[in-house]
DNA sequence: TTTTTACTATAACTATGTTAGTTTGATCTC
DNA sequence: GAGATCAAACTAACATAGTTATAGTAAAAA
């Protein structure tokens, strides 16, 4: 099985999280307010219209617009191929990380001085 | 700052792990025997090359060829900026998959089964 | 009817990852 | 000492993922 990229993670993090109530500006903010990852929205609607491509996501148009103007939200959701996906790419990286959780926050520490 | 990308940080946790000792074979075998994820060499040592470039590792010849026939190793180690960028992308996916877990785990094992 | 709000979309570009090889330099066998 | 063969690094061309800058849609408010 493949690997997704990077951001791609993200935003299958996000979408697990976040279940019935993820759009393209629900996941941005979830994704931005827990990390501080900038993500830039252009970046946001290519990576999910690629990701429902490989339909490892499925979106659909709401029903109804939001309370004030505005486009009519896509909310998307995960696949079970997505799921795989991001089960596998999240092992990969547990396995290489595993015993040096230690180090690496000690890394992330040191960065943070001046 | 950036995000490196998916191989780049296998790469990166790679020579974390695996400090002084660490050349094109010892990384690719660290990643493949640890995630079973498949790392062609080509792909390996485009991105050794790229990482020094961009002066997040190190490379040097080593003194002598390998016991028996063959070219020269070349050791790479982590640059300071390195262990950053290592800890930077590191940090940005521990945030997004806190408390998933469980969920995450749930969904592997399910890949699994037939 | 013009402006503002809330959202999605996309084309063109840059960065990262992969493939299918080639090259280098040593040692072994004859 | 002329291949064979081993251990390793490298590369060009291509494919995929990420970003930028900008445009489009649809509704409510002024």
């Amino acid at each position: 099985m493949k690997a997704v990229g990077e951001l791609e993670h993200l935003v299958l993090l996000a979408l697990l999280r976040l279940g019935d109530s993820a759009y393209g500006v629900s996941i941005r903010q979830e994704i931005e307010h827990r990390t501080g990852r900038d993500v830039p929205t252009g970046a946001l609607y290519t990576v999910l219209g690629r990701l429902e491509e490989k339909g490892l996501v499925c979106g659909r148009a709401a029903e109804v617009g939001p309370d004030r103007g505005g486009r009519r939200r896509k909310y998307y959701t995960l696949e079970p191929s997505g799921e795989r996906a991001l089960a596998h790419s999240h092992t990969i990286l547990r396995k290489m990380a595993a015993g040096l959780e230690k180090k690496i926050e000690a890394l992330a520490l040191a960065a943070e001085q001046p």
